[in-house]
DNA sequence: CATGATGCTACACAAAACGTAGCACAAGGA
DNA sequence: TCCTTGTGCTACGTTTTGTGTAGCATCATG
């Protein structure tokens, strides 16, 4: 066993913020780098390891590993022996929270400078 | 002037990202340590630099100034010489297209564990 | 001309992420 | 049996990013 992944919960305090407020750890746990990107690449099913390794840019195992633990541990993403990594009921719930963002980035990459 | 802020722009590459899709690019940006955490500090209304600095629980201005300049080049904040920082029209609709992960959050934060 | 508030920078240190290599395990075929 | 392929994952040295503290320049106020 390796350590613990980190799963920010509340009553234990986040990383940087005295805040144990269920949003604040929330952002905490979204605004690592590639967590986002990796629950956005999952939306249409599941994936597996090296899979979803490479539609992220290749990004290294390293960081992949730790941030499917996090989501994992926070229940988030599940894996499947079968179907590799895939969102848990509650992570489609999140992915669904987070769709507005799909149809603001378009207006916004569209907006003139 | 300092080093210009690395605003994500299509086109451009973007971090550890070969897609230039409007998406890829925002949740680069929106993945970014703290970044949440500042648009959302912001969703009350504007704070000034020392303010803000202090709801994200004291993080460096290095890394603060940092995001509000990418925010700032992003168009998603700006600041009035008045008011402070705030968010702008596009802003203030990306945090309403973020808003039901408050709803989210308290749910998960109930999980049954 | 002090005082306090503003936004912001410098710098030394620590933590996080990267890139590459490779391990252990299991399934399938020769 | 041995070879290959695919699985998830770890090690480790380098680079990038963030931290913490100090302090600067500017402006308004007393």
């Amino acid at each position: 066993m390796t350590k613990q992944a980190e799963l920010p919960k509340p009553g234990s305090k986040v990383r940087g913020t005295r805040s144990d407020r269920p949003i604040m750890v929330l952002l905490d746990l979204l605004g690592r780098r590639w967590t986002l990107r990796v629950l956005w690449e999952l939306r249409d099913g599941a994936l597996r390891f090296r899979a979803l390794q490479e539609r992220c840019g290749g990004l290294s195992p390293t960081v992949l590993n730790r941030r499917l633990a996090e989501l994992r541990a926070a229940e988030i993403v599940a894996l499947g022996p079968q179907e590799g990594y895939e969102l848990t009921g509650e992570g489609r719930k999140l992915l669904r929270a987070l769709a507005p963002l799909g149809e603001w980035a378009r207006r916004w990459a569209a907006r003139p400078d």
